[in-house]
DNA sequence: TAATAAAATTAACAATGTTAACATAATTAA
DNA sequence: TTAATTATGTTAACATTGTTAATTTTATTA
């Protein structure tokens, strides 16, 4: 890498650092592109000479949260011996992630992602987000003929639909009431899609 | 209803027709009180006489558009016979109404509530949403003795949590890519769902 | 040290939600 | 019927947003 291409991914790494800060602290309506410069310590113009445009470094932050939401799924899964529970251990990280950093929830799937430019990618990472929490456990159930590969790959819908949908309702419509409710509900949701064939 | 309250209430009709038929085209983010007001043939100040704030507004209309989402859902039940017919039916219906009107899935399930005033009602609402698809065909199940009352519920909530996280990434992250692999995982689903105990 | 290129900032624009000051229309009191 | 009062609507204004252009500051090269 060269000298001026450094200095150049320093600067944007302000910027995304910043703007993680802000997302998971006060939430998507603070990160404003004064508010991010501001914490970088730079003027909101020179934001722009590094961004395209805000929604695109926003959008940049979701590879770093979704990098560390798999550093949280994996020792839950490490710690458990059946496949059933390596997928509830993982599904419940994945879970607890997005509670304790709700502006995170709010970025992946409530916000918009702009018609405009190359951002397939990143409603790919967000449509797979859930995919590190139940692979192991689905994996070790297929090689033990437990699952067919195609009924892995409808439990792996199955889980991905239901989970983020649960969240969704909680996150954002407060339904279940409190935390120990959407716990409750989340393991009575486990169990009914995994005990099933 | 004296006179000053019912032209109270044609005001604020005159204001909610004109944010629903925004909110049904060109979606929220047109959705401005500026725009709205201008549909409705008044200035933008005006709206703040009948209205705490916009979002207020914005939110009256999910009552009238959850009115509108079950009148579709009625036809697609009725003329199901089974039990299964009836929720693959309503749900269908559900899930048609908000692929044809996008911006109302996002109002219904991407905007945030704001924390301030009585809205919990709101909330609930939406929440509920999807009980009408299914209710009659879940009743009928229990008044067969195919499903406990316990087991209704439980189904229900399956059927909430997972429909509504599908329709959250095809309507958001564009994952299924198309209505025609939409409507197969929905199936798909839907006949997981309804054929296990 | 002077000329040039690069990087960052200030100023500015249009759009937003919202409020205050004002004008107009409708109603009531004389 | 006219004057005073209330209700209702509009214009003006403010703060905040994303974004761009003009300009200044800093770094690099001759």
């Amino acid at each position: 890498m060269s000298a001026t291409e450094l200095q150049k991914q320093r600067m944007t790494s302000y910027f995304i650092e910043a703007a993680k800060e802000i997302l998971r602290g006060e939430g998507l309506k603070v990160a404003s592109a004064r508010n991010i410069a501001d914490k970088a310590g730079y003027s909101y113009a020179t934001l722009y000479n590094y961004f395209e445009d805000l929604s695109t470094l926003i959008f940049e932050c979701v590879r770093d949260f979704q990098t560390e939401l798999e550093e949280s799924i994996v020792p839950a899964i490490d710690s458990s011996n059946t496949a059933k529970d390596k997928i509830r251990g993982g599904i419940t990280a994945w879970v607890n992630y997005f509670v304790q950093y709700p502006g995170i929830f709010e970025l992946f799937f409530l916000e918009r992602i702009g018609e405009v430019g190359n951002r397939s990618d990143i409603a790919d990472l967000i449509y797979n987000s859930i995919v590190p929490a139940c692979s192991d456990g689905l994996e070790q159930w297929v090689s033990e003929g437990r699952l067919s590969e195609e009924q892995a790959v409808g439990k792996l819908n199955t889980l991905r639909f239901q989970i983020t949908g649960l969240m969704l309702y909680y996150s954002n419509r407060k339904n279940p009431a409190d935390y120990s409710k959407l716990m409750q509900l989340l393991n009575r949701q486990i169990d009914q899609i995994l005990d099933l064939k």
